[in-house]
RNA sequence: CGGGGUGUAGCGCAGCCCGGUUAGCGCACCUGCUUUGGGAGCAGGGGGUCCCAAGUUCGAAUCUUGGUACCCCGACCA
């Protein structure tokens, strides 16, 4: 083989970046923890961004833009907020290069020392509610519903690609309201827009829920979050939302003058969800032959290959296969015919099963004289011959059920790897064991960071539609009403 | 920031211990011919600051010292 991927089974995590790096999503770049994100693994970001995009809108939504330099300041004005964030940040110090007087190269200019150094936004809640203050003085500027594509950065100590890297592109959703309720209302509709589109577009079921204190985003009041399972049982938060009181609105003195003449502070949220995304597609569905990649989020979704004998027979095939490709195109599904010639048919299949490619077609004189065409699904690795008569409609009706398998294996996967914990001794032998316990909690952080500390398991969410019921914390042994969701994490 | 590993052609590696022709192999790339139903064959060809710096030496990819980058594991995090 030409480009081995190492086994899932021999290295997961060199299975994940050798699939990363070979199907030509991205590269590494001269920067530790930033990558270069290939025209492929951008083709997945932008099918993302589109339907997310379209749900923003639908939501009330409208975007904008802002800067990516905060002043240094900005970031101190909320306490929990730079608390988190600080340890992380990329400062810009100066702002002019010169040539070295001692030697070659270039350094920096001693002269041009910025005044207020400046922080490459990490996340955009201080510049933004900065600027919120000018635009917010009545009711009637509520609610204000404004989201932002853009890039950030996080000085991680750890990166990896896609999953996490020291820059990220992102959406952040940043809503001002005029009450609690209608924030809070917001904060979870949002949650709930972000797991449907993973659902419906990744393939990948999730656990909508809140976060417990330790896990909450720097300056919210309530984090709510959607968790997934990886095929190594480890859990990726996949989105968050963030219900964040009216903490920024009093940092940034952010008041508006309600019905009754009276001054008040605005209500605010703020949701994201990143590039992060397409590392949990990755890691979520493929396999050891390469990507797998669901129809709707796949920049290429069917391939044609044709095999053929000289110049004559290519072109017969073209000319029957080129009403197919014109009528898969008008009903909106990407097709590409691969006539290159340098390559052989079994190169091809190689290549697009490992780039992820749902369905691929190939045609041969045999086909052509039988009026039929070959059929391979890229999910369950079958494939079958079928007639050509009625084929656009097959490959509609395949690529439907490609990404619904999708979503049923990878549900499948996930439940049979949800375990109850209702002893210490049990969590302690499940948590060794790939996926996720359901077990009580006592509520309080100590315990959550004692478990922390002794399994490396964190509380991933408190599920929102949880039962009820009486049961004992796994822990400490103090009275719980409901189970929440233990797991290991990326 | 701690532990481990690796820097030699676009990619993957050998050579280093024991210094010595023109630094080698596989894949990829270019040209030609034959091929094309699961990663083609033959022939010819191009491509190298051997991570950087200093040192030892007649001579360094190889030895010494210092630096640096990246990957993996951990602590931190989306």
């Amino acid at each position: 083989m030409a480009k081995e991927i190492t086994s899932r089974k021999e290295d997961y995590s060199q299975w994940y970046n050798d699939l990363v790096l070979k199907s030509g999503l991205a590269d590494y770049s001269p920067v530790r923890g930033c990558m270069v994100i290939k025209p492929y693994g951008f083709g997945i970001w932008e099918k993302m961004q589109a339907a997310l995009d379209k749900r923003f809108k639908e939501t009330g939504h409208v975007n904008a833009y802002f800067p990516l330099l905060i002043p240094k300041s900005f970031l101190s004005k909320e306490a929990a907020h730079v608390e988190g964030f600080a340890k992380e940040c990329a400062v810009v110090t100066h702002y002019r290069l010169k040539n070295d007087p001692n030697g070659k190269g270039i350094i920096v200019d001693p002269e041009a020392k910025l005044e207020e150094e400046l922080i490459i936004r990490p996340t955009s809640e201080t510049i933004i509610w900065n600027q919120y203050k000018n635009w917010i003085q009545s009711y009637r500027d509520l609610p204000l519903l404004i989201n932002q594509w853009a890039n950030v950065v996080r000085w991680e100590m750890r990166t990896r690609l896609f999953l996490r890297t020291a820059e990220f592109l992102w959406q952040e959703g940043h809503t001002a309201h005029a009450t609690a309720q209608e924030a809070v209302e917001e904060t979870e509709r949002m949650l709930d827009v972000y797991a449907n589109f993973v659902e419906e577009y990744l393939a990948l079921p999730v656990i909508r829920g809140r976060k417990s204190p330790n896990e909450r985003f720097a300056g919210a009041v309530e984090t709510y979050c959607i968790e997934a399972m990886m095929q190594d049982g480890l859990a990726l938060q996949a989105g968050t939302s963030h219900f964040l009181g009216q903490n920024f609105a009093k940092a940034f003195d952010v008041q508006f003058l309600n019905k009754e003449g009276k001054q008040e502070y605005v209500w605010a949220t703020s949701w994201g969800v990143s590039t992060r995304l397409v590392g949990a597609l990755i890691m979520a569905h493929s396999d050891d032959e390469g990507l797998v990649l669901p129809p709707k989020l796949a920049p290429l979704q069917v391939v044609i290959v044709p095999i053929h004998k000289g110049e004559e027979d290519l072109n017969k095939l073209r000319d029957k296969l080129l009403p197919l490709i014109t009528e898969l195109k008008a009903r909106g599904i990407t097709v590409k015919l691969d006539d290159d010639d340098t390559k052989r048919p079994g190169f091809k299949f190689a290549e697009y099963e490992m780039r992820g490619v749902p369905i691929r077609l190939a045609m041969g004189m045999r086909d052509y004289e039988a009026n039929t065409v070959e059929v391979a699904r890229r999910d369950k690795k079958e494939k079958g011959t079928v007639s050509f008569d009625g084929i656009a409609d097959h490959i509609a009706a395949l690529l439907d059920d490609i990404q619904s398998n999708m979503y049923k294996t990878a549900l499948a996967f996930r439940d049979s790897h949800i375990r109850k914990a209702d002893t210490w001794e049990e969590f302690q032998k499940l948590i060794e064991e790939p996926g996720f316990i359901s077990a009580h909690w006592d509520g309080t952080s100590e315990t959550e960071e004692k478990i922390k500390e002794l399994t490396k398991a964190t509380i991933r969410c408190i599920p929102l539609d949880n039962p009820q019921e009486d049961g004992k914390c796994i822990f400490s042994g103090a009275a719980s009403k409901e189970r929440v969701i233990f797991a290991r994490a990326y």
